[in-house]
DNA sequence: CAAATATATGAATATATGCTCATATGTTAT
DNA sequence: ATAACATATGAGCATATATTCATATATTTG
């Protein structure tokens, strides 16, 4: 209401400097978009579906081979290919009895790579 | 232990495809490592973080502003940045009362690209 | 020093999630 | 058709996690 340039009070829940929270509300992506951004982060936050990723950097592979790579119940890998899937991550295909499956993504490898890079101490 | 060329048998946590299964083994990142980035992307994984992050790509930012911002609790913001500075995602310098945040990473601009570019549609 | 304010933190709670178990589906071979 | 096998899926459970509430810490002001 006052205080034009260098507005420095008033917290709980007030803003304290209104023009930076307004550019900042500004150059915000839709909730939306937020919120499917998290979602697809969230999908690369579990060691067992990284593993599965990376696997697939490597080669195609069938369930069964993933399941005995990762030392894991047949059943934990299918539930985790399948929300790999669901986020368009990975795609199989299907010959006999086996499915195969492989990478169906371009950024994943970008992403894990600098994901990596800020492991890798900063 | 025979079968050279065409190993199509057997599974039930049985290799089904040994060369493709031992080459993908030689390949794989230590499991420390692949545990670690799980745990990145673990801290990418949450909206309100995504905020947080995409808040502090445009301006530093204080507490009570993030607080304002994102229209939540002074203390769900405040557990979330402490997530956020463990991962060292974030740097924070005091002034006065005030705690500014900011970014404390060059990677995470990158990898919310790629991420955003996943989402929009393959 | 006391009051006000900004931020941090521990406990409690509600929800999400990964795995296991049991079982269903689908394919191949006999 | 039956048996064997590869994969998928639903239910249940145990654990992780995000938020809230209450309160602690720290700084500034009167």
């Amino acid at each position: 209401m006052n205080d034009e340039q260098g507005s420095i009070e008033r917290c709980s829940s007030n803003v304290v400097h209104k023009d930076v929270v307004d550019l900042v509300k500004e150059r915000m992506p839709e909730d939306e978009t937020l919120f499917d951004l998290a979602e697809l982060f969230k999908v690369f936050g579990d060691t067992t579906r990284v593993k599965i990723l990376f696997a697939l950097f490597t080669a195609e592979m069938c369930v069964c081979d993933i399941t005995a790579l990762l030392g894991l119940t047949q059943s934990a890998v299918s539930h985790q290919l399948r929300v790999l899937k669901q986020a368009r991550l990975v795609k199989c295909r299907k010959e006999g009895k086996m499915v195969y499956y492989s990478l169906d993504d371009e950024h994943v490898k970008q992403i894990f790579d600098q994901g990596l890079a800020h492991i890798s101490h900063k």
